[in-house]
DNA sequence: GCGCTAATGTACGAACTGGTACGTTCATAC
DNA sequence: GTATGAACGTACCAGTTCGTACATTAGCGC
């Protein structure tokens, strides 16, 4: 890749699944940098070793485009909640890690936590129409669910909370921290992505999680 | 105000300060719903008594009359959260209060929260131009370092939380619920807003952050 | 080889969009 | 009442932007 962010290397040859793949690569970059409105399909295609005639050969048009970067970023997120095996740990441990986990991906995928800002902003039109999308049931919300009921069970977990409530309160800490890192840093001078802090944000959202389900609240 | 969002009434009459002010009101509106590029000048100016040419008269441009509409929106924030008299309260009560207050402020105000969204995927640039806004420290961080150290001093509080990661705590659940509802509705099947969870979630934030500043984590 | 279709490239257009040149009208000072 | 500048309106332009008509080429089946 180079510095402009075009995808370069290997001669031109046909190779329709190719192409179609760096349209998706490049487009969600520019999707995830610019927003819907600001995204220019010309743009894309010039950092592109194609021409703006395939986006709409194989996707139709700008919002398809836009749908089909949604659906691959959503789909790359659920492929990596999969192999969390915290069935034989510790309740408090493994809600914890799988906290961190979370905090490990959305740190790892800044572009997918601004995708997921921008359709906020579009009302998640995109994601409502599209059956791959509305229809992609969260797994992680069973590994939540397990682990609230082995933690109930064990006494560790005094609360009867919610796994859905349990996965809001981890992304929203999580998704805030790297959505609202600008406004956040300009209004407050302090970046919340900043390295040095991140072991400490890391923890805090541990600490958090574990607090609020260990303790005897709701009583 | 009409259906169709336009301002109406009264006479028309040279004013500036009402053209103004007519102005920035549907902008905010405009810019809430549609993002700093998706909004059009023309229908903003469209839902007004007054002319596009005006919009250039008074602000100069778009850009400016969308860094005029996030200074008055952050305004209103801060002066709100002015009026918040937790001084001599108990710390725990008073965290709880201070949390509740932004909870409602939120919900209250869903296009302030969109407006900080959209600004976000402009790396909050407008902000960090605007000495109104770059200079505006938090009042409630303030706050929040009061009740901080009285809890502390009585006991309440067992750990060395800092104000700002508690703002950041309680902003993050709060704009979450708010800014995220539309992705999460779609993909979960639950409207975080819904008026039924309205107590459920403001409950759930205050035994939350109570929950962490109670907690002995961190020794 | 040869034909046929998928894949690709070029050039262009129609509508949109931010911004402005220029002219007009109102309100106030005196 | 009238001069003067602030406030306002109209018409328009130039650049942009999504989308497409049309031409072309490459690779696969036979």
């Amino acid at each position: 890749m180079s510095a402009s962010g075009a995808v370069e290397g290997d001669e031109r040859r046909r190779d329709a699944e190719r192409t179609k793949s760096e349209l998706l690569a490049v487009a969600t970059e520019e999707f995830a940098r610019r927003g819907l409105s600001g995204a220019r399909v010309d743009e894309i295609a010039a950092r592109t070793r194609t021409t703006k005639r395939m986006i709409y050969y194989y996707y139709g048009g700008k919002e398809q485009l836009y749908t089909a970067v949604l659906e691959k970023a959503y789909g790359e997120i659920r492929a990596a909640e999969q192999d969390v095996d915290v069935a034989h740990m510790d309740p408090v441990a493994a809600i914890r890690r799988l906290a961190e986990l979370t905090f490990d991906h959305h740190e790892a995928h800044p572009s997918f936590v601004r995708l997921v800002g921008i359709e906020n902003t579009h009302d998640a039109v995109h994601i409502a129409r599209s059956p791959t999308l509305s229809n992609l049931a969260a797994p992680a919300l069973d590994v939540i669910g397990q682990i609230l009921d082995a933690g109930r069970e064990a006494g560790a977990f005094t609360v009867e909370a919610d796994a859905l409530d349990v996965h809001m309160l981890i992304s929203s800490f999580c998704i805030f921290r790297i959505a609202n890192r600008h406004t956040f840093g300009a209004l407050f001078g302090r970046d919340l992505a900043d390295p040095a802090l991140r072991g400490h944000y890391r923890a805090m959202l541990g600490d958090l999680v574990v607090a609020y389900l260990t303790s005897g609240h709701g009583d």
